[in-house]
DNA sequence: CTCGACTTATTGTACGCGCAACGACCGGCG
DNA sequence: CGCCGGTCGTTGCGCGTACAATAAGTCGAG
């Protein structure tokens, strides 16, 4: 009676490719949150939107646009950028083509938390991740990714 | 002055790979979590806890061992079972081996919601992840997976 | 047998995030 | 010009999670 549709499941093959990813992510990001947290009082998050505006002409962006950017809700952004505002790390600035819309700026304080982090972070990253891999397999993996999402390559 | 050490930034190969994980996780598992929310009423944590009970002995696992599994805090799964102990979908049982102890138990409604949660996330997994990889492409990434982090094979 | 260091699960608390709603504002069309 | 659908950033609210502390229990050394 009471014989359900049996989902066919997953070849070993399909769940180590599958779960693998599921895995090391969680796994990396955890690390790299915790290195960037202790040794600068930041968050991934919060490095990855300086990351961003620092990389950006003028060093400022949109909050809409950074926001999509760092794949946060806009309601979040409004609140971790008070929280860095707090810190000095980011200033906001009124757009004057759309008053609607502000800037997040990068502060020269922030700039100086950038480039100490981003020094933690790349290390973490190669450690964790790319020291692991050849030249083929990085240029692999990039294209794999393209695959699956096209428009997956981005700035540091 | 203000010189400070600027960080040997990643190449683009590098970032390629590395930035792509972080997009093509983040994309499919919002999607993969919002196609199980929506047809199931069910997060893909508590998606994950019933599919390690499920795939279990007895149905049943220490609650340590099963927060080991899903990737959660000890007291993060306590709440997530009071949840879903709250919609029948598993149950607590004591220990008799270890009085500290309790065994997270799946419900037979619980095997119901798992079954037709599971068709739902395999699709979406081969959807959007499996589909595009070749039988070699998953052999190499699963490769890859396990000599990042050695021990990323599991259940399904 | 008893003590003490460790483990297990739970609880208090705080935080980060998303969703929905809002006010302010834009731009095009009648 | 005036309106109206859409967008931008912010806010109220609720949820899910981690960290720290706690109570109960285990196990081995003396």
């Amino acid at each position: 009676m009471t014989e359900s549709i049996l989902p066919t499941l997953l070849t070993p093959r399909e769940l180590r490719a599958w779960r693998g990813m599921l895995r090391v992510h969680q796994t990396l990001v955890r690390a790299l949150d915790a290195e960037l947290e202790r040794e600068h009082g930041l968050s991934l998050t919060s490095y990855e939107v300086l990351l961003f505006l620092g990389d950006s002409e003028g060093g400022r962006l949109r909050m809409h646009d950074l926001a999509t950017q760092v794949l946060l809700s806009r309601s979040g952004l409004t609140r971790l950028a008070d929280r860095l505002e707090r810190d000095r790390l980011i200033e906001r600035q009124a757009c004057d083509s759309d008053a609607r819309g502000s800037f997040a700026v990068i502060t020269g304080e922030g700039r100086g938390k950038l480039a100490a982090a981003r020094a933690t972070h790349l290390d973490g990253v190669r450690r964790h991740f790319l020291s692991h891999l050849s030249r083929q397999e990085q240029d692999m993996l990039g294209d794999t990714w393209e695959r699956i999402l096209p428009g997956s390559a981005q700035s540091s």
